[in-house]
DNA sequence: GGTGTTAAATTGGTTCAACCAATGCGGTTG
DNA sequence: CAACCGCATTGGTTGAACCAATTTAACACC
């Protein structure tokens, strides 16, 4: 298995340091960031290299620069797009506002979730079945070992082999913003995944509405499930951000 | 009416042309991206601003560079996000593809739509009915007048009036990566906006829903009514596209 | 002939210095 | 007070040099 995480260069590093502050509310929106020549001064570097970490902020929509005028930070909450979603619930000065997105983020989950289905159970030719029958066997075995974590890690592949099956170009690049954010939070916190002792039948049902190409039964099985889940899952972030935002403050 | 279009600067022109070169199957994925320097004598440039280019092809995961290799290009059908799904209906070679990524994006916009519409039957405060009765007053004088260019940037007007009313951080991300499709659309071909004789009839039905804080009224009368246009709506483009398509082979 | 090693070439990463161009500020002038 | 002008600030562009990771090719060895 070759894991290749790239090396960060300095320009990513200094832009995921000025997102931070960014979506961490260390400026304003409106305000103006510091000039080019003075940032990398502060970051010890060049302005090319610093410029190149500028530019990608721009690109993620959290700057708005002008040539003569400077850099501004943008209003993110308004302004910017669904992949900003992993960094802020990262960087997010309030948890508030944090669980806040989270349950939001949860109900998108689900409508999200059943369009897949919906267009899985059309669109799913017979190896998308098996691999996504071998992928719930597996499932299925590990959870009976209650090794959480590598069920975490499982619930990601069958994830991701669903969507294959939906064979949509759009769909798979809608769902790869949540992917994303999915992978980040099992891989952080793999300890958050819920056990539900329904989890294999789940699979299995699913498994079968998709099997008889039966859109109807897989978003309601599907609908039923991460409802029950998601409301634990609140249930669990709720006196986890609470009382983490007693404690800090 | 200040529309500030910023003066794109050499780095952004670059980005964009090598960004249509990718979406446009002028490489395979997997390819390697011509080395820096020779870019940017390409380019008539030199490589500092050539760099800021292809960090912005990074931050788009169009490629991925690795030190002392090279930009590879990435597989954007399967690695990309949402957020390219203008640019590549802009510039996709296939008309077959971009027909197909069409027709899929209009049944997600009745989702997310539905799932905008409920949120904002939900959360609406009453400043937000009665900005969204006055545009929709406004948008059936307009209809009424035939002006089907202003009809729809109205359109887009009261989208974004919809989408702030539903009060939600993460709803508002998702929409705006629709909107700004939407937008780039209608600016480039307002003709194609389609004139429904229900349209007034619909506007005010939602806006009947939304005051009685009515969730799935508003949500069905959505669904409803976009089904209908969106049939339209492949219908024409299906014949356009083919069209085209068989004119330029 | 195949294989492991090593040196050279290739390619991205970083830095420096200078100058161009748009913007904004403040003072001057009418 | 308003319009204008010039200077200071700030981003945009350029060219050259050197560092560092990777790839390639040559080579020695078995």
């Amino acid at each position: 298995m070759n894991t290749q995480t790239k090396a960060p260069n300095l320009a990513d590093t200094i832009f995921e340091d000025l997102r931070k502050k960014i979506l961490g509310d260390h400026w304003k929106a409106g305000d103006r960031l510091p000039p080019e020549r003075d940032l990398a001064i502060e970051y010890e570097t060049n302005r090319n290299t610093l410029r190149e970490a500028i530019r990608k902020l721009e690109q993620s929509r959290l700057v708005t620069v002008r040539h003569g005028s400077g850099a501004r930070i943008e209003d993110f909450r308004k302004k910017a797009h669904f992949d900003l979603l992993g960094p802020f619930l990262e960087h997010a000065s309030e948890n508030q506002e944090r669980l806040q997105v989270l349950r939001d983020l949860l109900v998108s989950r689900i409508q999200v979730l059943e369009m897949v289905m919906q267009m899985a159970a059309r669109q799913a030719k017979p190896e998308d079945i098996d691999r996504l029958r071998e992928l719930t066997e597996h499932q299925q075995i590990l959870f009976a070992s209650g090794d959480q974590v590598r069920v975490a890690r499982g619930d990601l592949r069958w994830h991701r082999a669903l969507v294959e099956a939906a064979h949509s170009l759009t769909i798979r690049w809608m769902a790869n913003t949540f992917l994303d954010v999915y992978r980040g939070f099992i891989l952080r916190f793999p300890h958050f995944w819920i056990l539900h002792p329904e989890y294999p039948g789940f699979l299995g049902d699913v498994i079968g509405a998709l099997r008889e190409r039966d859109p109807a039964r897989a978003v309601s099985t599907t609908r039923n499930y991460y409802q029950m889940i998601d409301a634990r899952m609140i249930e669990t972030l709720e006196a986890l951000l609470l009382d983490f935002g007693r404690e800090t403050k």
